[in-house]
DNA sequence: GTTAGGG
DNA sequence: CCCTAAC
């Protein structure tokens, strides 16, 4: 029986006869990768059980690695054997394991990495002269003839050649090419062609499926009829469902930019560009049975062995096809249809040019499966900002407790404030502050201070950091032409507590007044936002009430917890105003008026 | 341009 | 936060 070390997904094109009748996979394919990468081995035995490899084996594929410069090692232990058996011809044999730092979730069931992939085929599907022998291969083509002819690379792949470095020739893959037609003999001049490289595996179904993968540059082996013309895969027959995936999967051989693992039977949207390039009739050319009954367990596995793109992968992808002025690829719009699986699939980079002759990178999002088209911003945190909801928790650890002493203190300690406390403030706002201190209450006032040590304290400065700092608001056009912008932004208790310090001064209402008085250097609090504000922190503040009489710290995790002062004070103004929620009127008014520590307010408006 | 209210 | 009607 007959050893065979691979590395599944890796290793098309790169086998080579190590000698003793073993076949070992290179694993030249990697090299490029940065990452460290942990190979574990392990052999497979007949029943399918995975047991760690003997010292010599490692010793053996270690050998192997070295010669190839990879830049990696071999550890002897296994971890949790993952990985199942790659295929049935052979009974026994090595697996390779791999592991990277993402976890080996990430090659579960051994699929192919895109990344890898890609980056391995753009270095084997190099500039190749289109035809420089077109024998066509068909069924029973003259593959003899051409068996012993020296393949037209400079890499000089002779059939007997231990290593070879020869590049593929998909010269001479041309015309309609159905595996299951071919013989061992022929399967292997077709792996020569695909791949560049020499094969000795004798396992039909191994063979047809590492070609299928090579053409395809997918892990979708489901076809085994393709129709090659011009060093291009034009049609792949299909056996199963997997029809929606027919475009995308497709490689375009000239191009090779475009990677898709999906699962089957994600719905794909099909570039533009590409359906140019590759025809898509799968009626007139749906194989049936093109393979025999016996492909059926080894397909129907393959046909698993797909993965989506991560996101790391997808942003790398984002990153290069911005820095490469390149437009190869383009995505169109898709209709609606997209069920839910599609929406991880509309990441794919889109390069426009608009009017003004700019090219501008866009990226097709799934914002509501309305496809609109948004900057596509590599290795941007999506989510808000973390410091935002840190420096959250850090002012009010206790939701109520530390709020309440920090009112307390801005209340009543000016000591709380840094020495230059005072000419920070009047550089950053002195009009208002001027305004403020003017005949206004001296209670007022003191709460004046609270919002200024929101926004100016050196301590706190973190709080809002990210809002003064950044005028560059990511912004995004909508479907309407409009600007959204991008980010929320969480409101911090002191904005919030500025918020409520404006209404209670200016009036509910008059949130032009108070963004323009109170919330000057918060330049991305538009009068709208606190609008909003406040009319969330009315319903927060009513909604709270009722269960205001001992369990109050069960808030919801969810949303900012609002500090009870805060809501309090909320309240208050609100029944000032008379802007009291119409529904949520259950509430007590007298509670919280009368034990309420703003009472400063109440001959105020 | 602002405000109010719905989405 | 966005959108829009109604000031």
């Amino acid at each position: 029986m007959e050893t065979e070390v691979g590395v599944e997904g890796n290793d098309e094109g790169k086998f080579e006869e190590a000698g003793f009748g073993k076949t070992y996979s290179s694993l030249s394919s990697t090299k490029q990768l940065t990452d460290p990468v942990v190979y574990k081995l392990v052999r497979v035995e007949g029943d399918g059980r995975l047991v760690p490899a003997t010292d010599d084996e490692v010793m053996e594929v270690k050998g192997l690695l070295i010669d190839e410069k990879s830049e990696m090692h071999i550890v002897a232990d296994i971890g949790q054997p993952i990985g199942c058996i790659s295929n049935e011809g052979s009974s026994s044999g090595m697996l390779l394991q791999l592991e990277s730092s993402e976890g080996l979730s990430q090659f579960e069931n051994t699929e192919v990495d895109p990344d890898k992939l890609n980056a391995r085929l753009e270095e084997t599907v190099p500039s190749f002269t289109p035809s420089l022998i077109d024998s066509h291969l068909h069924q029973s083509g003259s593959i003899d003839e051409c068996s012993n002819t020296p393949v037209l690379t400079e890499g000089g792949a002779l059939p007997s050649t231990t290593v070879t470095t020869s590049k593929p020739d998909f010269s001479k893959l041309n015309g309609e090419i159905c595996l299951d037609n071919l013989s061992i003999k022929e399967l292997h001049e077709t792996f020569k062609a695909t791949f560049g490289r020499e094969t000795t595996v004798k396992d039909k179904q191994w063979l047809k499926r590492r070609i299928t993968m090579g053409l395809t540059n997918s892990c979708d082996v489901s076809a085994t009829t393709f129709i090659i013309k011009d060093n291009k895969l034009v049609k792949k027959g299909k056996e199963d469902g997997c029809d929606n995936v027919d475009g995308a999967l497709a490689y375009n051989l000239a191009v090779g930019t475009t990677i898709n693992c999906s699962q089957q039977g994600a719905p794909i949207s099909h570039g533009s560009q590409l359906e140019d390039q590759v025809v898509s009739d799968k009626r007139n050319r749906s194989t049936g049975d093109n393979s025999g009954s016996e492909d059926h367990h080894t397909e129907q596995r393959a046909a698993k062995r797909v993965r989506k793109p991560t996101r790391r992968y997808i942003e790398e992808l984002s990153e290069v096809e911005s820095k490469e002025s390149s437009g190869k690829l383009r995505t169109t719009v898709k209709s609606s249809a997209f069920g839910q699986m599609s929406s991880k699939f509309h990441f794919r980079p889109v390069r426009n040019v608009s009017s003004d002759g700019r090219t501008v990178v866009t990226r097709l999002d799934s914002l509501g499966g309305s496809g609109i088209q948004i900057p596509c911003v590599s290795r941007v945190r999506r989510s808000r900002p973390r410091k935002n909801f840190m420096a959250l928790l850090k002012f009010n650890p206790n939701s109520m407790g530390m709020t309440a002493t920090l009112v307390k203190k801005a209340l009543g300690a000016h000591s709380f404030l840094p020495d230059n406390y005072e000419s920070e403030k009047a550089q950053s706002a002195p009009a208002q502050v001027q305004q403020r201190f003017l005949g206004v209450p001296d209670k007022d006032k003191q709460f004046t201070a609270i919002g200024a040590v929101g926004g100016h304290h050196k301590v706190l400065k973190q709080v809002d950091s990210s809002g003064d700092s950044d005028d560059n608001i990511v912004t995004v056009p909508t479907s309407k032409g409009g600007i959204r912008r991008k980010h929320h932004r969480a409101w911090t208790l002191s904005e919030v507590m500025k918020l409520v310090e404006g209404v209670s001064r200016y009036g509910a209402g008059r949130w032009s007044e108070i963004k323009r008085l109170a919330f000057a250097s918060y330049s991305y609090r538009t009068s709208v936002d606190l609008k909003d504000k406040w009319r969330n922190l009315l319903k927060a503040s009513f909604a709270h009430i009722p269960s205001d009489k001992g369990v109050n710290s069960r808030k919801n995790a969810a949303t900012m917890p609002i500090p009870e002062p805060i809501l309090l004070r909320v309240r208050e103004l609100a029944e000032r105003q008379s802007q009291v929620p119409p529904n949520l009127t259950s509430g007590k008014e007298a509670g919280s008026s009368g034990s309420s520590v703003h009472e400063k307010q109440s001959g105020y408006l």
